[in-house]
DNA sequence: TTTCTTGACACCTATGTGAGAACC
DNA sequence: AGGGTTCTCACATAGGTGTCAAGA
């Protein structure tokens, strides 16, 4: 499948390629077989405008381009993702299977790109495999900190990335919380969705500046597990992975318990070969089964709709507490996802157009100016739940309609929403170290490596719109460079940080509450928007913060007013609350947005937050087609 | 064994360093045992000082550095040296084995450095293994074209560097001749010398511009085979080698064959693994047998003594026709090199001189202005042997006498001397293109592959001094690039040319011939010398050439008469002399040196000529101390 | 009990070895 | 006939698979 987002060069709003018509959502619900792959067509659609003519930034080199990505082995994908798929999650890591592979095309040949990868959490459900089925069996656990994984090719050309296919195979999932391989861990029993991200950009230490162009491919999303539960799914592995050919029924008496033979789908062979260099190319794209017809990937800014907190068994909405009370027919089951598409009630079409808000973000224009607080306190690593977070996904869906929340994150929800563990690992040479390009003065000061004791500093979000924040958290590695043994970063160590930020900007303002740990004093974060989907008029605003030390410090930062830019940033700073780490600091920031100019409703469309510093480089897209952005009065 | 150079900042002549006492070398020659060591201790001697007060280049960032290059394993390298190593070469490339692998210290952390291997002809000879003796079996076979393989991880930090050993495993050998994997190219039968060189530049384009330093490990000395012929190297390489571990006698029936048990030597387990990544850290530098003693390798701008060609076989020392009219003692004969060390004769002594003359740069001194005129004509891809190149060896040594020569070079030996293929291969993401940093109009063009029917056309080589060219003609490739189906260089093909070269720059003038294919209307060629052991009042100048074109044009480059530079270049291009390949053309360009200032012997210490054009690169070292620099009258 | 996790294991891919036969 | 080359082969390393029994 590929999707290309057809941006015309002066186009002037892409409001109504967003526009779904309601008959599609409605559609949605009347049809029982294949609800899956309608979901995934309806997030087909492209959500956000790339960056067309920014005036002020010069982020983006070069004339514009127009990326088109296309999943190979798309038959594949659809096969195992018409069944459920699931993925093995080894305490050592594991690769994904079918690999993750996508072709790139429509880049500036002489531009430099960064290829990134991630993988969110779908829900907040915890499943289980009960009669052939996948069904939701509670809560979800603790969310593990997600990492963004940056292809080890990065930066490269754009013709080298569309010179051969982009594959993620150096990428591995383990369930081992204290890996340090950098692979990407993952709770076993949750549904995931993969995400592929492309940064035009020539150094990895300007990702934070710049755009980030998301594709979601929902045949992607499966379960994570610690040993299949789907017995075809099995044989649907050994059916297409080389490396699992001595469990093929190759007639001389092996693997008789096998008995159904399966339809044997395109052989995967020859591609998930040992690719021993930092490129991945392998198969060179011979006997790719993809398809560039209508099946267009979601192209986003962000895909954080992935895990909106709401769970797709057909009987469990909310993932409350009595998620086991699904109807159990067994006939005929054979776990595949269709299966227990929801049925079509109010309440659970209600969660899928929250879960597909991306694709209907003006579906909730009458939202009111109401507000969701979210606090947050200093004991995040209790394990126990609080139960607040019970309701979150009737929260979230019901920020969808401005209703007034205010949650307490305690306990592991908020680690849940809050953790964000980073590891920043490039590989040599891909970080070119620029000094004077920052606002900073302490350079190359080292950090701890990644703990267990952590501090997170209780922030205060004002937010209108909210959707979980973990999943747009990301971190950035690359896990090959830890498995050779290199330095994992320049630094010697990971840098990382937690933050606590909401997963959109709202229209008025937000407050973003980060802790840092060991930053260095005298070291400067920064924080900026990528406002490209604001109006043509609009101004982004790099933001030059205060000195960061531990004490505080407060600066504003206001947009040029001869300049019909939109975004104004309010930071402020609070000393670090100490817990075990010494020297923590913690940096609490406001960020508002001014809405200026007319075309008001698509000034919402912010494609991301960066934050950063010296230190660490942090960045995440959002999209108000997934969260909906109210604006305040 | 490792070799500091010990450079004090303010050092200013390192020509006391290049002094050998005469007594060392006729110590040499009054031993029998482990002459070959000795003369590997002869050329430990640093030749030529690195850079230090650079007026006016600005080529090298930061401060000074410092590097200590470390040959790992050196005790397993021993012991295959002291009996003769072997390297079998297949058609489809075989690895080394030991593998080269350094470590290196000294370096600027923060700078970025380049660091290359090559393999250059060490004689003119080509040998065979007869009574267990390898002898010389006549002249040697048309040169394959030389490659400069490029370590995957160039750039890199020097810290990045300095954190593990370097090892170049990617690099295979082959004989195969059109081979496109960007394989080391060798003929099978004949002696050649690993080489390593350190390059401080943040971008391999900068490569030209840029000051190799040379090392050279004696005891890297190897034979090229296809096949084993010392079967103490056969038990050696199974004793040491874990993917021969199949081979070895493990008392259960196999390989009963080989009967003598050798001495065990240090097991190299665990350090030829599969090693996935551009890294190339595998052993993690865990029991090396390396020793920093007094064991200091040959630091060298250049290396090209190794391709001096004078055979070193006790009985025959020009590589006449009757190569085979040596002595055949079998008695106890184990093929060790140092068996055949030449006898204490007078013209041995001179060769060996010869050989070693990068060490006794300044025992020539008494050199006359006569001049040695080597001549080519079209016919290179004659395999016929031209008797003039039957005195080369003759000649080389007297030219250190400064007699007068004129060589005819035609048929193999011209092809030997001139050819000099050259892909290109890059990593992705290595090679930053930055038009604006070239004298050129014309980029991104593409060439065509490296074919089998190339162009040399006839050049002038008006030259004091010379050795033979080949070994200084190297070229850019990186192996792992074309095995894995990436594209071998941004423009697609394998951008290369032919460059007839004089080893060394003269005093006075010298004259380059070089042929490029499919260079481009308007692309400039330029040519840059790398004048860092001038005096410090030097001056280089980078040469902007005049446009080249398939016309004939002539340019001149003068040096600046205000500053003190030394350095003067005249080019002259003629139009291409084509034969079988359409639009070749050929560049002819004389390069004269102008000495000034008061400190003219030093002057002549030019560390190498670069040549390129946007669309290749070339670069060489040359020394004085190898090729003694006679003045022009 | 039930469900999930863990680790040893056989069996693959992919590649690096020298042996030895075939070939020239 | 003999020296050198080339190819196939068995046997290594390294690592990617699911299986299966045992454990939690």
């Amino acid at each position: 499948m590929s999707y290309h987002p057809h941006l015309g060069a002066a186009q002037p709003s892409f409001l109504a390629a967003l526009s779904l018509p309601d008959v599609a959502l409605s559609e949605r619900y009347s049809s029982s077989a294949s609800d899956a792959r309608r979901r995934a067509d309806l997030r087909r659609q492209p959500q956000v405008a790339p960056p067309r003519s920014l005036t002020s930034l010069q982020l983006e080199p070069g004339p514009d381009d127009d990326p088109v990505v296309t999943l190979e082995s798309k038959n594949l994908w659809d096969e195992f993702h018409n069944m459920g798929t699931e993925m093995v999650i080894t305490r050592s890591g594991r690769r994904m299977f079918p690999p993750f592979k996508v072709t790139v095309d429509g880049l500036q040949e002489s531009d430099k790109y960064i290829m990134l990868m991630d993988i969110v959490a779908v829900d907040e459900c915890r499943y289980k495999f009960h009669n052939s089925r996948w069904k939701v069996a509670g809560k979800a656990d603790p969310e593990m900190p997600k990492r963004m994984y940056i292809h080890p090719d990065s930066p490269s050309k754009g013709e080298q990335w569309m010179s051969k296919p982009v594959t993620f195979h150096k990428l591995k999932l383990t369930n081992n919380i204290s890996d340090k391989h950098g692979f990407t861990v993952l709770n076993s029993m949750h549904k995931y969705q993969p995400r592929f991200h492309i940064v035009r950009a020539n150094d990895i230490i300007k990702l934070p500046y710049s755009t980030f162009r998301t594709y979601v491919f929902p045949e992607m999303e499966f379960i994570a597990v610690t040993a299949y539960q789907n017995e075809k799914i099995t044989q649907l592995k050994i059916d297409n992975n080389p490396f699992a050919k001595g469990f093929r029924d190759t007639g001389n008496g092996k693997r008789e318990k096998r008995s159904k033979q399966r339809n044997p789908s395109v052989l995967h062979e020859g591609q998930s070969a040992a690719e021993q260099e930092s490129g991945d190319s392998d198969d060179s794209g011979e006997q790719r089964s993809t398809s560039d017809s209508i099946c267009s990937p979601l192209e986003l800014v962000s895909s954080p709709l992935m895990s909106t907190p709401s769970c797709f068994d057909e009987n469990n909405t909310g993932c409350d507490s009595d998620c086991d009370r699904q109807s159990e027919d067994p006939a005929e089951a054979n776990g595949s996802w269709d299966k227990y598409a929801p049925a079509p009630s109010l309440r659970s079409e209600e969660l899928l157009r929250n879960r597909s808000a991306l694709s209907k973000s003006h579906d909730c224009q009458e939202a009111t100016n109401e507000r969701t607080v979210f606090r947050t306190s200093d004991d995040m690593y209790s394990t126990k739940r609080d139960s607040s977070i019970e309701h979150m996904g009737e929260i979230l869906s019901s920020l969808r309609c401005g209703r007034h929340q205010t949650l307490d994150f305690s306990g592991a929800n908020r680690q849940h929403l809050l953790k964000f563990g980073a590891p920043l690992l490039f590989h040599p040479g891909q970080l070119t170290v620029k000094p004077e390009a920052f606002p900073t003065t302490t350079t190359g000061h080292r950090f701890s490596s990644l703990s267990g004791v952590d501090e997170l500093v209780s922030g205060e979000l004002t937010l209108q719109s909210i959707t979980s924040a973990s999943p747009f958290m990301a971190h950035l590695s690359q896990h090959t460079l830890a498995s050779q043994g290199i330095p994992l970063s320049p630094y010697g160590g990971y840098p990382y940080c937690y933050v606590a930020a909401p997963a959109a900007l709202p229209a008025s303002s937000a407050t973003l509450s980060l802790s840092r740990n060991h930053c260095a004093h005298g070291s400067r974060p920064w924080l900026r928007f990528s406002p490209y989907h604001l109006p043509s008029s609009a101004t982004s605003h790099p933001c030059p913060l205060t000195e960061f030390s531990s004490g505080s410090s407060h600066a504003q930062f206001k947009p040029d007013s001869r300049k019909p830019g939109p975004v104004c940033v309010d930071h402020s700073y609070e000393k670090a609350k100490q817990r075990t780490a010494p020297l923590q600091t913690t940096s609490k920031a406001s960020v508002y947005e001014v809405l200026r100019g007319a075309d008001k409703p698509r000034a919402n469309n912010l494609t991301g937050i960066h934050l950063g510093s010296w230190d660490h480089i942090m960045s995440w897209p959002i999209s108000d087609g997934l969260v909906k952005v109210i604006r305040a009065g």
